[in-house]
DNA sequence: TTAATGTCTCTAGCAACTATAGCTTCAAGA
DNA sequence: TCTTGAAGCTATAGTTGCTAGAGACATTAA
């Protein structure tokens, strides 16, 4: 049995992570020790490594509860998580085209940077002032730049 | 003078949130009307109008507190500009870099999807064993997945 | 035995908003 | 002029996924 610090170096997660998945309901309540500390076994040690893989491929909290939920049954059909993968590769898709624009925009900006004074500066101009943007993307919800 | 209604539509950005922007400091506080509304000038939305903007590009709101009192100094050095945007920049790339390889990890598993059960399902079984993974990027903590 | 960790609970904080409740003000039509 | 509906006001709480801190108890190594 492992103390919920070997549990957490053991699966790359910190130790308050663990407490707050188990608050959530992610992770089920752990055993307690004599002395009321938790104690996990290797099911737990698994369930995390799951959630933390997870959540290393950008999945959401919400996701992985739907993901764990199908893995607890494996005779179901898997097309409910080839839903949930399908649709996290299109999030991450969408946002390297979005972030790829934004690269285009930043060097656009920082290349054309006078070096002088601020009155001259690209980045600021480029900033105040939508029309000088290379792109036209503003007003489309969207292409929101934040996940 | 415009509400903040016509501000907001006039900047695209959304009313409470012009509010937050003034009650964390990157707005003046607003001019009142006799019954206690907020009223707005030009320089105002050209203001607001910069936010978004550099909102739009990712920056974060006190890169944007940074460049809104440069902006306020047209005869210093850009070079405090060009630095927070070459900054942006970079962490821009890192992102693209990252996600690249999310996406290239996504497309394995969802590709590999059997289209049976869960207990052959790909998607779960990489979640769940990191050795099955491509990369080897976990427990490197600059390699993280969100921004 | 003692000191140093490790763990416990609980609360609060982060970014950058968004939503709700309950109220007041404004603008336009009848 | 009255009325009604939209827009505005304040204040508070919620979102996501943790992280940090306080103060007390448990465990372990020397």
């Amino acid at each position: 049995m492992l103390s919920i610090g070997k549990l957490g170096a053991a699966a790359g997660v910190k130790v308050p992570t663990i407490r707050y998945y188990e608050q959530i309901g992610l992770l089920p309540e752990a055993d307690r020790s004599a002395g009321n500390q938790r104690l996990y076994g290797q099911a737990t040690l698994d369930r995390l490594a799951f959630i933390r893989h997870a959540r290393d491929l950008g999945f959401r909290l919400e996701a992985i509860r739907d993901l764990l939920s199908l893995s607890d049954s494996p005779d179901q059909s898997c097309a409910a998580a080839d839903i949930i993968a399908r649709a996290q590769l299109a999030e991450v898709e969408s946002r390297i085209v979005r972030l790829t624009a934004l690269k285009a925009e930043l060097e656009r900006m920082v290349i054309q940077c006078s070096g002088g004074r601020i009155a001259n500066c690209r980045v600021i101009e480029v900033l105040g002032d939508h029309s000088l943007c290379a792109t036209d993307d503003h007003h489309h919800p969207e292409m929101e730049t934040r996940p």
